[in-house]
DNA sequence: GAATAGATTGTCT
DNA sequence: GACAATCTATTCT
């Protein structure tokens, strides 16, 4: 994915009526993550909509994987959305000045989730780059999952938000997109979970600008 | 392109 | 008090 992407404008009837239903999210995490490369997060605010196309995620499984937040079964205020139905928001703050952005997966009572790591920006970039406090909207609006999260404009207000509402959701991409090639390697920064870290569950559009590290290996 | 340091605060077996 | 599912600027190569 090279060349110039022709700039198609964004049909806002069209991610409207796209929304995924609740059953999207009703399958295991791993499938999730995977499943969601390619479709479209749409954030309805003051100023309309905005909305970018998902190229990269990563599947989280506690209680078993030491990666997540949920690992051992740690249920707190903070981790308590991972643990409710699928297809809510569960957001977290970071190294004390960034938010990230996560979908609920796995039956109700399964803690796992599916962080969204990068967008191509498809809706609103020129909003997305002065909440960056970037100059241009050509590249760095969504290429990491605290750089989206302040682009689209989501924190803690968002936390446990039904995707199935019209809030904040996932849709299908217009016709017409192009086709992604996923890729998977281990997840990012994860160091710390030992050999959970080696699993391959970080899912990425291959040769794709918006991703946010380039995989290893 | 890679490696490094510093920022800054909620969470916590 | 330690650390974190990160980002930016800077300093290399």
């Amino acid at each position: 994915m090279r060349g110039r992407v022709a700039p198609s404008p964004v049909d806002e009837a069209w991610l409207e009526g796209a929304r995924l239903p609740r059953s999207f999210y009703e399958r295991p995490v791993l499938a999730l993550a995977r499943a969601m490369v390619g479709k479209v997060l749409v954030h309805r605010d003051a100023g309309g909509l905005i909305a970018g196309r998902i190229v990269e995620t990563e599947a989280y499984r506690g209680p078993q994987d030491l990666a997540a937040h949920s690992a051992g079964g740690r249920r707190t205020r903070r981790t308590e959305a991972m643990f409710g139905p699928p297809g809510r928001a569960y957001m977290y703050f970071i190294y004390g000045m960034h938010w990230a952005f996560n979908v609920v997966a796995g039956a109700e009572g399964q803690p796992h989730a599916v962080l969204v790591r990068a967008l191509e920006p498809l809706l609103g970039a020129e909003v997305m780059a002065a909440r960056r406090g970037l100059l241009t909207s050509a590249v760095g609006l969504c290429n990491g999952p605290g750089k989206l999260c302040q682009a689209l404009g989501l924190d803690g207000g968002h936390y446990g938000l039904d995707l199935a509402d019209n809030q904040l959701w996932l849709a299908e991409p217009p016709p017409g997109s192009p086709r992604l090639a996923v890729g998977t390697s281990p997840r990012i920064n994860v160091a710390y979970a030992g050999a959970w870290a080696d699993r391959p569950w970080r899912f990425y559009a291959r040769n794709h600008r918006a991703v946010s590290v380039t995989p290893r290996g």
